[in-house]
DNA sequence: CCGGTCATGTAACGACGATATACGGAAGGG
DNA sequence: CCCTTCCGTATATCGTCGTTACATGACCGG
């Protein structure tokens, strides 16, 4: 049983870490409570960090089975909603693995943390090939990953402020409202999505005697727009 | 010379905190440097922690002074936005005491931040006085807030990640959006569109893995499109 | 039966945050 | 002028922390 206590020691100092403030938990602390004494504690974890990464590596870990559990859903707006409530909830949930992930700066060195930004990315990608999406995926990401985090802890300091009754729906659906096209034109989907906003394009670029380009520029743009707007239904990449 | 002694261990710890992370300062370190004994610290400040609240309310004085500063403008609306580059700047200039006030849990306990929700709060009135706020100005607040401080937390943990270009722009127009009325300047509707029709065909164009077009052709129509996306149409950030 | 690797325990080191105690000098009343 | 008081600083030390050198035992192929 090799991984018996090394899972043994991950339970209890997530146990200690679930109603003690994680500068307050030290190694002995947890050898005590493990029944381990301190050198087996360093021989599986090398590091007190190695040991609390291991611990938020695992909370995390939870987080995104959840996450990417129940997530079949039509509508990827509603997957976005919903995992920005689940992310909210789990800062809730469990404070000290929240602040322990997401309040220092070694944030983005998890590599969980990375993981849950790619499922985010995913949703956003989905959203896009609908043709709902106002920027880029990838300039997507972080705007709603910040706010998220920001949030959250907010939310985690003080709980049950007043001030605070609806600030997660509030962030949550201001930043959506600035990344995702809210009303859907007639075309639905990807293939008419394409065509319609070269259109759209087309149509804002005549209007303009002055647009930031050369001639040449203008004229190349306008020669590709035409032919992304005469796109025939062809079946893109799912 | 009352106070000479703890500034100038103020002064000492904020030097040592400049280039060295936090939980790598000793107060042995401080007192070396400062040329004092542990007892002469520890009769000033009493605590670590108050040491590092000392440095922190100090720097953030610093930032508040200069936020309250050069505050006189006509728009409420633009010393908004100014605030939030204030902010962002203020932590990626000063990442150390950022993270310190900002990162854990501790930080509306700071007297220091909550002066500087109460200055936030002020601009929100003076909006609400001129009827433009959707919300009122304590759900707005925290709203600002949370968002700003999971913005800055982003940047200061990847300052130079190209994802991460225009976020904080980004950001700040989506949360403030929600919150201000948007007043539309008459006969600016097509200058405003072309970019934001722009960003929207990059965004599904990004979703279109095989369009009708060549790479070479793709590449092209996508500068030609970040260039108008990025044309100059309100209140530029950054 | 042996040599080696792995997991664990014993005991200790150095650095840390914090303090009890004492010294020294300036302020002020006699 | 001296004595008292109080504040700032220094000496020396405490208990705890994270960490590790070393020893012990269990298991396993040869």
């Amino acid at each position: 049983m090799t991984g018996s206590t090394r899972q043994h020691i991950l339970d209890v100092t997530a146990d200690l870490l679930r109603d003690t403030a994680v500068e307050s938990v030290s190694v002995r602390d947890v050898c005590q409570a493990a029944k381990i004494t301190a050198p087996t504690l360093y021989h599986h974890f090398g590091d007190k960090r190695g040991l609390l990464d291991a611990v938020a590596a695992e909370g995390f870990a939870r987080y995104l089975a959840e996450k990417q559990g129940h997530e079949p859903s039509e509508d990827p707006l509603d997957d976005l909603k919903a995992g920005w409530d689940r992310h909210i909830r789990f800062g809730l949930t469990h404070p000290v693995f929240y602040v322990l992930m997401y309040g220092g700066t070694r944030a983005r060195e998890h590599p969980s943390a990375r993981e849950g930004l790619q499922v985010l990315h995913g949703m956003l990608v989905r959203l896009a090939e609908q043709g709902r999406l106002l920027v880029t995926p990838d300039d997507a990401v972080p705007t709603i990953h910040s706010a998220c985090v920001g949030t959250t802890l907010t939310l985690v300091a003080e709980p049950d402020a007043p001030a605070h009754a609806g600030l997660s729906r509030r962030v949550r659906d201001a930043v959506l409202a600035a990344v995702v096209k809210q009303e859907q034109p007639a075309g639905q989907g990807t293939d008419a999505a394409l065509p319609d906003t070269a259109r759209a394009l087309l149509a804002t670029l005549s209007a303009h005697r002055e647009p930031p380009l050369s001639a040449g520029e203008r004229l190349l743009l306008t020669e590709l727009l035409t032919r992304l707007a005469s796109t025939p239904t062809g079946g893109p990449a799912d």
